[in-house]
DNA sequence: TGAACTGTAAAAGTTACGATTACAGTAACA
DNA sequence: TGTTACTGTAATCGTAACTTTTACAGTTCA
């Protein structure tokens, strides 16, 4: 699994604690345990969807957007890591049944895999998760 | 997704379509358009598991040890890639609410998703792949 | 005995991923 | 207005993971 999709995760988890003001990429860097320059990249993809807004500047920073309840971890995935589950198989084999059709069947497959993934991974929001880490402390 | 997945499904349906005869790892390499050793790799895993037989020296091969219904996606899964959903986020940081939990949420979420995901895959057995090619061809 | 296989380990090559560096742009504030 | 503290993004570098390749021991059959 793509990790942009836990470090997205991990991040809005982050502003979700701090609604009130704005979080700056190095102070999630370092909850995260990751290089500073790869939040801004994950959360410049974030910033798109509208989910979290950013300031550039002194005092600035990134901060959420929406409701903490208006955003689950599918809506994440397909930003981060959408096609993840596909496998690379390349090579076709036109002389072999197998080898020829092969990667079309995996291809439809896995779509249906991604999309069984969907439906499971949309019932989680920020919110849940945010509830998930206080249970977790506990 | 783990490569080795798709793989064993490659050279389990090439040899579904060979049951009278064993098959060559180097025939099957040639389809799937990887190195024999791999395969050879690959096909040692579902051997263990009684999947296949395989037989050294000249003549040799591997060939299909059951019912081909017998066998579906889920149990190759469970052989081949089991937990390669899990994301690697190592780092945890104490200091941090987010950072010191994390880890353990998306472990639960990602056991639950990888779950889903066999529901899936169990109604896949190879000769549904093997139906599913021949239809492909068509 | 030699040819055709599997079974494995180890080395070498390649690719993908993440950290690092670098720097342009923006905002606040003294 | 200039310095400091940020985001935004591209490019380079290092490293880990994945594959191929090589090597060779063991097995089977003719």
């Amino acid at each position: 699994m793509n990790s942009d999709f836990t470090l997205a995760i991990h991040s809005l988890t982050y502003l979700a604690l701090q609604t009130d003001r704005m979080s700056t990429s190095d102070a999630i860097s370092e909850s995260a345990g990751v290089h500073p320059v790869r939040i801004r990249k994950v959360l410049s993809l974030l910033k798109k969807q509208g989910f979290i807004a950013s300031k550039e500047g002194t005092g600035g920073g990134f901060i959420f957007a929406m409701d903490l309840s208006d955003i689950n971890l599918w809506d994440i995935y397909k930003i981060t890591s959408e096609g993840a589950l596909q496998p690379k198989c390349t090579a076709t084999n036109d002389k072999c049944l197998v080898g020829a059709n092969m990667k079309n069947v995996l291809f439809q497959i896995f779509l249906g895999a991604e999309e069984k993934l969907g439906d499971y991974l949309k019932d989680y929001t920020i919110k849940d998760i945010v509830e998930m880490i206080h249970q977790e402390k506990a």
